[in-house]
DNA sequence: GTAATTGTCTATCGATTTAATAGAGATTAC
DNA sequence: GTAATCTCTATTAAATCGATAGACAATTAC
């Protein structure tokens, strides 16, 4: 299951792939066009940033702001870095492999060897859609058509 | 994730799988082969049950057998059965479609349209890959190969 | 028919995670 | 220096997860 507070991730960067380019947003505003609670999104955007997704200004002037161009911001970096691993065990991550403790035989299982899969299909759409893709409805069905 | 509890599932499922058919199998038995808590099991075991994935007898020669030949019994049944729906959110799940509470605007949902991509890719696997599949090595992965 | 053995069922528990809130502190603009 | 903003740490209430306990029901063996 995707969280709430990934999902509150993605709307603040959408609102933010839309808003002016180089204009710093206040949290506040954010919090009150997309329904997201401010004292949560602070924290959200905060992790956000320490990530290198954002950038943030203080002060009265202050806001948030979009670190790079949306185009180069994609699903897959945003869950990982809130939610963690996309892999629905620790030991089909990619990026963040661990043992499974009650693993008698990794080599050998089944349960392993498709949720590689999963992992991997999960991983080719969501490292391959970026904030951008989806406000053109530039889908990743569209890019698998497209040969990946 | 998948929970513990359906990897439980799972390996408790390919056991009966590689047990001579028509025999049933203790519950006690899968719990010491598989290393799974007995009455964790059960309760596991149960709840295949009355999806009609397993069979059971009481009494002294009781015990647990598969329902349907392992051809016939996919990882997307299980998964289901124990935690639930395979999309990432309720927005985005075929078969326990749910409306999100805080969606502004269902059709032009960012997050949902990719969310939706994911969970077809995932059932496309999960779905076409039963316990003989994994048994014999023959994956979904070659499954897609083939045209799926 | 009764004891032994097995599955069935309901309730409960402790630990962890999730979603959110509170409040003090640091920085900047004016 | 004051008002507005982001920063940071702590705390909380509720839900979920993994597991356990114990009474009950069915079947077999003797």
């Amino acid at each position: 299951m995707l969280s709430q507070k990934a999902k509150y991730a993605m709307r603040a960067l959408l609102y933010l792939a839309r808003a002016e380019p180089e204009v710093p947003v206040f949290i506040s505003e954010i919090a009150d066009q997309q329904s997201v609670p401010k004292k949560f999104l602070e924290l959200i955007l905060l992790d956000l940033k320490r990530h290198g997704l954002v950038h943030s200004q203080r002060g009265k002037k202050g806001g948030y702001l979009l670190a790079r161009p949306p185009s180069q911001i994609f699903f897959g970096q945003v869950i990982r870095i809130i939610d963690g691993p996309l892999a629905q065990l620790p030991c089909a991550s990619r990026t963040a492999y661990r043992r499974c403790d009650d693993c008698q035989d990794e080599k050998t299982c089944e349960i392993r060897k498709v949720l590689l899969q999963v992992r991997d299909s999960t991983a080719r759409i969501l490292d391959n859609t970026s904030l951008s893709d989806v406000m053109t409805g530039r889908t990743a069905e569209l890019v698998a058509g497209a040969g990946i």
